[in-house]
DNA sequence: TCCATCTAGGACTAATTGGGTCGTAGTCTA
DNA sequence: TAGACTACGACCCAATTAGTCCTAGATGGA
């Protein structure tokens, strides 16, 4: 379909918790998967996942976990969702090996990557500061259509 | 992850064909399948669904097939879209019943929800008419960064 | 120093979804 | 009336995703 995989879901979740939780020193896995209701064990691979991507810091031992690793508004969406799932591509051409078998055929790839970019400007824009926030802007995006872009100029 | 499906980038390409021979009185499934290397079992499903919603016409009968039912500027790729995989939705969530078992507690839906909204008015701004155009405009939308929201405040 | 507690990470299984096919019935035109 | 096409539902297979388990390694505190 077109939905963010729940993986990706936890891994915004798990990040928005340790923005709202910077005082605390860190935040284990299990501590916040508990309090959503995830099995810890499938938390815990969403956040060595982020980890690893250096969105958070890993601290191990006894009283460990996660922290941040930068400024909650200086984490956006996008970074969350490509360090869980990869990047992110609309087309299913590209996904596998530069090129889908019909590339001269399928014309229609191109057009499309456009509009991936402007779903990629879209989730780049939303910072994890702004998920923590409790009231927030009704608009995200102030979208422009064509006819506008044409009156325009 | 977060792409399209395949049913739904065939629609796009169905749709895209057919505007693009609208003068032609009907394109049967099978000559579109064939054009794109796509079998045509599937390409006349896909164009099945399309005209559940009544985005193209089916002729039946020999020397039948499928037309527009609109204009090409009149159709939007979400519209397609939708037509074949349901309502786009970002959210896990909403997916099945109205609410996921943990509404309360998973406090990032909501702000996800304005997301997909966004996500959504990309969609809508693209026509079929444009993806039919050879030469596009470089960008589809333009969009406006929280800060520039804020500062023009 | 030792133990409890945490992360790291790979291997594995279960479940869901999506892609694609087939067969049959219905509908139209030449 | 025959041929060609759509309509639609049932079905199967492949691929991806969700989730579990187990072991190893790191750290802080008693």
């Amino acid at each position: 379909m077109f939905k963010l995989s729940k993986k990706a879901d936890y891994g915004l979740i798990a990040m928005k918790h340790l923005a709202n939780h910077r005082q605390k020193h860190a935040c284990s896995a299990s501590e916040i998967a508990e309090e959503y209701g995830i099995s810890s064990m499938l938390m815990a691979k969403v956040l060595q996942k982020l980890a690893r991507q250096t969105l958070v810091v890993a601290k191990h031992g006894s009283s460990g976990g996660y922290q941040l690793a930068k400024e909650p508004a200086k984490i956006s969406a996008l970074e969350v969702i490509t360090a869980i799932d990869g990047p992110v591509l609309i087309t299913s051409c590209v996904t596998n090996h530069g090129n889908c078998d019909a590339t001269d055929r399928c014309s229609i790839k191109e057009p499309l990557q456009r509009v991936n970019e402007s779903i990629l400007s879209v989730l780049s824009t939303v910072s994890i500061a702004q998920l923590s926030e409790d009231k927030q802007e009704p608009a995200l995006v102030e979208l422009k259509g064509i006819d506008q872009l044409a009156a325009s100029r």
